[in-house]
DNA sequence: TGTTGATGCAA
DNA sequence: TATTGCATCAACA
């Protein structure tokens, strides 16, 4: 009994290293083959097997062949997402390659992977140490065991979780034994295994640990406390077992399989690595040679296994070199990489005189990383807690303030005491700060008097440069992900449910131990995303967009709007009032009260009690949505009293009710947040409240923009682009017949209808304008015959010919949108105007509906985005304009396309003349730009 | 207590 | 089976 085995899910690993690296692009530099996974396949399988000393392995594979599960249950991985199209000759690559490389691989025709690991465990439980598993299946919990674990992967490349019987017991609070059974209620999507609907991880673990197996709970179901659980049960019985048989793992297959078979094969045989560089995979053959101390013929080609995007020489040695564990899965930052430094020297400052003593001996020429320790999310209302700084790796400092809260604020100077001393650093523009979402930061500063200046490089805003599709730019993710370093999550620090503290609780040093790592991992994600951004497709929209827009952003965010309260709190009366009427008839009419808010009662009223038409299905049941409701309109007096009531139902709960909680106490306005890193177009969005989304379609809409108001003696000014979309996808497709109706003046819509109708421009009636407007908007996000048909409601075939009639007016369009999808397939992504980039792996999907998502998502981004480039670069403009020509009316509110701002009557003509002069001018297409405004006393007057 | 789905608001 | 978002409520685990 000595060795480890590890035994591998071939196929999981595969998948596994496809996502991690997809979107490197890499290509075989012999065949020009895709070959990010069986690249990050066989990163991955060194670094375990050093990780792992493992000295015997086994490959299992799934077969393609029919399973015998399939005889159980036809279903079984049935609805499985069929198999990305460039993974499928990777695998099989792969499955040559481990054949060429002898190592022990197992293929049964009609049996599972899992079963084949299943029956090596038992076979082999005595002969080895430890058996190690590689799969994230949960059915393989059955067969662990005091000397088999499972690694199961977990974010990043190369973590995994270690999942032995006391984790399963831990964490699901069942026995191996017990897996099964509770598989059989829980059921698996993935292998569309369907267990119990209804239970959950939850609900299963629950049963199982009360009653032990399937048969107890069956047999005592009198017993279980949950009345609606026990229907579920017995309506799903048969289910139960089912999906028990087919989660539960083989164990006894004859194997013909001796120990010596699963000997680790020497993969340092010279031959064995010239095997990779002959097969043209030369960064692994370098990689390997290095680590086999068989010297490499130094040809410098390495062209190989570096995106196919252009690339300088110098990052292709830096591709080379660099170590897969450090390889970040974020898109195309492929060679990312700055290991942690090994030392940390983190201090918490305990007195004024030390502060002052630090600061003095830092370098002002170098960049240093600042961030704050506050009490709120919401910077306008936080409160100061500490700050904490560094400007070299590994080093870094904590200042923490006193809190009137805080039992430790006796030992604690004052934010103010503290700040008088750091505020020639932070002050001072020629010191260049580093910041996590700085903006944040900047904005706290700010109500403490302090203006933090010299703010140059957020890596937040640089990591959604590289990945703008990734929503997730948190510091936690981005240590895994660019630096392979696990951080302190805040979570962690002041814990969590009932157990959570408060900030100012928790003993100084151990938020000094968080608050400069914060600090330290801020400045080396710095110093390895900061070369990115010198290159030439980052740099300007880098430097002279994000960066600048951030400090333009954090001025609105910290002006706010005013905003008639009482007005809003009367409103919402009034609709309270409308709410009640329409309750009482719709309980009238459906002859009993239930709760109308809810979709399922709903549901059952409308499509059971009243015997109504059901058309649209949902997830769970029929639709009951604005769609279907118009739809019966007229069939029951009680749509009616529906539709008004959800309109009324929204308007209050989302605008009128909520809108006042928001308002400052301080500064008496709402103080939005705007979201520079989660549109993957390159828009903003806007939370807390949401001020993007303020109704104005419908009259009772309006109503809400009348109480966003100016402060007093001001006046509100919105300047919107007008179709700017439609402008810039005349730019793009460069279509002659587009191009001279925006430089003509004419009345695009107009022109469009005159062509999908086939009359003249004098012909077209109001309400063929209108749908020619449909039309246009809908070419915009890559129409469908069967999408327009629904707008317009009007037939397919209808819907059809006027989509044939528009490209044929618009030949350019046509031409465009085949051009642009091209494009896509040929590099995986496409571009704004600017260059702002957005990856799109899906274009190359088998699976149709998804590559023609993908296709949509190709025709839209450029003309959203440069939409997006395009008003950003006049808010900074306008914003540069407001402080040096010392304007006192201010830009308060971005809607994508609109502008709005406080303006002083005194200066209204110039101002607004400057505003949108440069709003028109913020970028040169080949059509004119054109902004119009309004001004009112309030956001409604000024449409 | 936190997550998901349905719904509806905007450009 | 139209693009990009965010907030609310009910239902569920």
């Amino acid at each position: 009994m000595s060795g480890r085995l590890l035994i591998i899910d071939g196929h999981a690993l595969a998948f596994r290293a496809y996502f991690a690296f997809a979107a490197t692009n890499l290509t075989n530099s012999k065949t020009g083959l895709p070959s990010g996974a069986i690249f990050g396949f066989w990163r991955m399988l060194f670094k375990l097997l050093q990780d792992e000393h493992v000295t015997h392995i086994a490959f299992t594979f799934d077969p393609g062949t029919r399973l015998e599960r399939n005889d159980l249950y036809e279903d079984y991985k049935a609805h499985r997402k069929p198999m990305p199209e460039d993974l499928k000759p990777q695998i099989q690559k792969i499955y040559e390659m481990l054949q060429a490389l002898e190592f022990p691989m197992y293929k049964i025709n009609g049996i599972e992977a899992d079963d084949i690991i299943g029956s090596l465990c038992k076979k082999f439980a005595k002969d080895f140490e430890e058996i190690v598993i590689l799969s994230s299946d949960k059915d393989l919990y059955q067969v662990l065991d005091k000397n088999i674990h499972m690694l199961r992967g977990k974010r990043g490349v190369s973590e995994f979780e270690k999942i032995d019987p006391k984790w399963v017991k831990a964490n699901i609070g069942i026995t191996k034994e017990q897996v099964p059974d509770y598989m059989g209620l829980l059921g698996d999507a993935s292998d569309n295994i369907p267990g119990v609907k209804g239970i959950g991880e939850k609900g299963a673990a629950k049963l199982i640990q009360e009653f032990g197996d399937l048969e107890t709970i069956y047999k005592k179901i009198d017993k279980v406390k949950n009345k609606s659980l026990i229907d579920k049960l017995i309506a799903e019985k048969e289910n139960a077992f089912l999906s028990r048989k087919l989660a539960t793992i083989v164990t006894n297959l004859k194997l013909d399989i001796k120990k010596s078979d699963l000997k680790l094969p020497n993969y340092y045989d010279p031959k064995k690595v010239q095997y990779f560089k002959d097969e043209g995979y030369n960064v692994l053959h370098r990689d390997l040679a290095k680590q086999a101390g068989i010297p490499i013929a130094s040809d410098g080609d390495s062209k190989e296994e570096t995106p196919s995007a252009k690339k300088s020489s110098k990052e292709k040695k830096e591709t080379v070199t660099e170590d897969s564990s450090n390889r970040s899965k974020k898109g195309n930052t492929d060679s990312v990489t700055t290991a942690v430094v090994a030392k940390q020297s983190y201090k918490r400052i305990q007195t004024l005189d030390e502060l002052k003593k630090i600061i003095s001996k830092l370098d002002s020429k170098k960049p240093i990383s600042v961030d704050t320790e506050t009490t709120s999310q919401d910077p306008m209302l936080a409160e100061l807690l500490g700050l904490s700084f560094s400007e070299e790796p590994g080093v870094a400092y904590y200042m923490a303030f006193s809190h009137s809260e805080s039992i430790y604020s006796h030992l604690l100077p004052s934010a103010e005491e503290a700040l008088k001393i750091l505020k020639p650093m932070l002050e001072d523009p020629k010191w260049k700060k580093v910041g996590q979402n700085i903006k944040y930061d900047l904005l706290v500063l700010r109500n403490y008097g302090i203006e933090l200046k010299g703010i140059y490089f957020d890596t937040m805003l640089a990591s959604y440069l590289l990945n703008p599709g990734e929503r997730r730019h948190n510091m936690d993710d981005m240590a895994v992900d660019y630096l392979n370093y696990k951080t302190i999550t805040y979570e962690e620090l002041v814990g969590t449910g009932k157990k959570k503290q408060n900030l100012y609780d928790i003993d100084p040093d151990k938020v000094s131990e968080y608050a400069c790592e914060d600090a330290d991992i801020t400045l080396q994600l710095h110093n390895a995303l900061s070369p990115k951004m010198e290159e030439g497709i980052h740099k300007k929209l880098f430097y002279e967009i994000e960066m600048p827009v951030l400090h333009t952003l954090a001025d609105m965010e910290f002006e706010g709007i005013a905003v008639d309260k009482k007005y809003f709190e009367s409103l919402s009366e009034t609709f309270e009032t409308k709410i009640k009427e329409h309750e009482k008839n719709i309980h009238f009419y459906a002859g009993r009260q239930f709760n109308v808010n809810s979709t399922k009662e709903l549901q059952t009223v409308l499509f059971e009690d009243l015997r109504l038409p059901a058309e649209k299905k949902t997830q769970t049941g029929y639709s009951t949505d604005h769609s279907v409701l118009e739809s019966l309109q007229g069939t029951h007096p009680i749509i009616d009293d529906l539709l008004a009531i959800r309109k009324f139902s929204k308007l209050k709960s989302t605008y009128t009710d909520t809108l006042p909680t928001l308002v400052n106490p301080k500064t008496n306005r709402i103080h939005t947040s705007y979201n520079q890193t989660i549109a993957a177009t390159g828009r903003l969005s806007s939370t807390n409240p949401n001020l993007q989304n303020i109704p104005i379609k419908d009259e009772e809409g309006r109503l809400l923009r009348k109480g966003f108001i100016a402060k007093k003696g001001f006046e509100i000014l919105s300047l919107d682009y007008s179709q700017i979309e439609l402008r810039i996808m005349a730019h793009f497709s460069n279509d002659p017949n587009m191009i001279d109706a925006y430089k003509s003046g004419a009345d695009i819509h107009k022109r469009t209808a005159a062509g999908i109708f086939g009359v003249s421009e004098d012909q077209v009636t109001p309400d063929m304008r209108n749908k020619a407007k449909i039309v246009n908007f809908s070419v915009i996000y890559g129409v469908t015959s069967f999408g327009l048909s629904n707008n317009l409601k009007i037939g397919r075939k209808e819907a059809k010919e006027f989509i044939e009639k528009y490209f044929a007016a618009y030949k350019g369009v046509a031409t465009y949108m085949e051009e642009i999808v091209e494009f896509c397939k040929q590099n995986g992504y496409v571009e704004t105007l600017l260059g702002r980039r957005r990856y799109l792996p899906d274009i190359h999907s088998s699976h149709k509906m998804v590559s023609e998502g993908a296709k949509r998502v190709a025709i839209n981004s450029p003309i959203q985005g440069t939409s997006a480039d395009m008003i950003k670069l006049a808010m900074i403009r306008i914003h540069e304009k407001i402080k040096k020509e010392s304007f006192r009316s201010k830009l308060l509110l971005q809607v994508h396309d609109e502008l709005v701002f406080e303006v002083d009557p005194k200066e209204k003509n110039e101002f607004y003349q400057m505003a949108k002069e440069e709003m028109e001018s913020a970028m040169k297409l080949k059509v004119p730009i054109v902004a119009q405004g309004k001004f009112g006393g309030n956001w409604d007057e000024a449409h």
